[in-house]
DNA sequence: CGAGTTCTTGAGCATTCTCAAACCCTGTGG
DNA sequence: CCACAGGGTTTGAGAATGCTCAAGAACTCG
């Protein structure tokens, strides 16, 4: 156990968002604390690179936060999610080798590796703790669901508003500061992300501040009133599974 | 064994579907061809409702289109994936039972429904199996990030043209006939894949059939020249992970 | 044949985009 | 300590893609 001390806060937040949506016994969770891991650190802007020991390893988000994105055909970047800390953020490479996107730091971030087998080997030990990872991907699917939602039917107001909100709950269930948001995102971020020009993105949050939807003070975002920001994004947490 | 000779056509395409993305010994296929399962008509446009019976059972679309879709707040409906013939519908259901999306047939549809219960229990016993399906859930993520690309990123044409070639493309790899699609869907529904409105579907539908990029015959679209296609689309198949 | 759904077309408008340029921070080096 | 570089933000102006409303045509099915 001692060797394994500097871990235990490295993949507590882990613990933490997987008991979100899952029941996870202590033993199971002293079973994950004492994972060997390696931290990891990644500078703003760099790109988690899988490649040679790495792509045998999965990665938590301790602190900091993350990004996954894809290029279209023609060189447009999305923005597929955000990762905030005790997120999984490649266990999909658990199942599919072949990584599809980037993953890069949107702030310095720190991170937690683990070896593909090593995880393997837990979760065939502890069906608990293989349930609660996969429950835990599929409500990632179900957030991008949402995603395709937003950048599909809903108007530039909405659909940033819409951001914020998930942003905001997401820290929230991570027991984190939700009102005021230090944004990690860049307004180009929140364009790629919203399939946005940033121009309209800036204009936009102009509008959002001048009608007191939200209060900007630097980088720092606040929802002085985040049940009307919600009525206006016409966000339902539901999706987030965030219960149970 | 004769018992179950009825479900054999039902799973067949299950299999098939699953064996594109992961091996499936010959005793593990035959594991899931007998498998107990339920055979369920849905009429065109007839939810499937899980309630009381089903809301412990999945789903396996046997021949016939379906389609998952959300509503906005405001009323705006977004369909967030297609099901063609061997697609597990609602596994995600196993993980996160409070159902998100709603599910409805596109066309006449034969559905093969199993009891969770049965389902968990071959998935223990046969960790193949549990993998085959867990990958199959990924597949379906990574094509969902693929739509908030599309809905994101790209105009009317080129994203029409990639709902053309996803489909076509996922018709093919279960050995359908993927030139000439009877598309399974109305302009209306099209719209609400793409974020479009139905009228610009209808006048990039016919910008493409005037520009030949597609060939029109009533409710039968064909595809005369894929690769061409494609690269209008900027379609890439590597997110449908074809391969093993 | 008639009802309902889907498709088509027109016209005007709105949201959002692109291009271009200026501004403002923040960190760095002279 | 100032100048400058560089990323990010802001603003303007004009254009375009795609939207809404409205109505008629065509198809499908009982």
């Amino acid at each position: 156990m001692t060797a394994n001390a500097p871990f235990d806060r490295s993949l507590g937040s882990f613990i933490k968002r997987l008991r979100i949506h899952s029941p996870i016994a202590d033993e199971d969770a002293d079973a994950i604390r004492t994972l060997p891991c390696r931290v990891l650190r990644l500078r703003q802007n760099s790109q988690l690179v899988r490649e040679g020991d790495l792509t045998d390893r999965c990665v938590v988000l301790v602190s900091g936060f993350m990004h996954r994105f894809r290029f279209s055909e023609d060189g447009r970047r999305q923005i597929l999610s955000l990762y905030v800390p005790g997120d999984p953020v490649d266990f999909d490479h658990l199942f599919l080798p072949v990584a599809d996107d980037g993953l890069q730091a949107l702030r310095d971030s720190l991170l937690a590796s683990i070896a593909h087998s090593d995880l393997r080997k837990l979760m065939r030990e502890r069906p608990a703790v293989a349930d609660a990872i996969t429950r835990a991907l599929q409500v990632d699917s179900s957030i991008f669901r949402e995603w395709i939602l937003n950048v599909g039917q809903r108007d530039a107001r909405a659909r940033i508003a819409h951001l914020l909100c998930e942003i905001s709950a997401r820290l929230q269930a991570q027991d984190f500061d939700f009102e005021n948001i230090p944004l990690p995102l860049t307004q180009d971020q929140i364009a790629d992300a919203t399939g946005l020009s940033s121009i309209h993105v800036n204009r936009t949050l102009k509008v959002l501040n001048a009608e007191k939807w939200i209060e900007r003070r630097g980088a720092l975002v606040m929802l002085p009133n985040p049940d009307a920001l919600r009525e206006l994004a016409g966000f339902d947490a539901r999706y987030l599974h965030l219960d149970a």
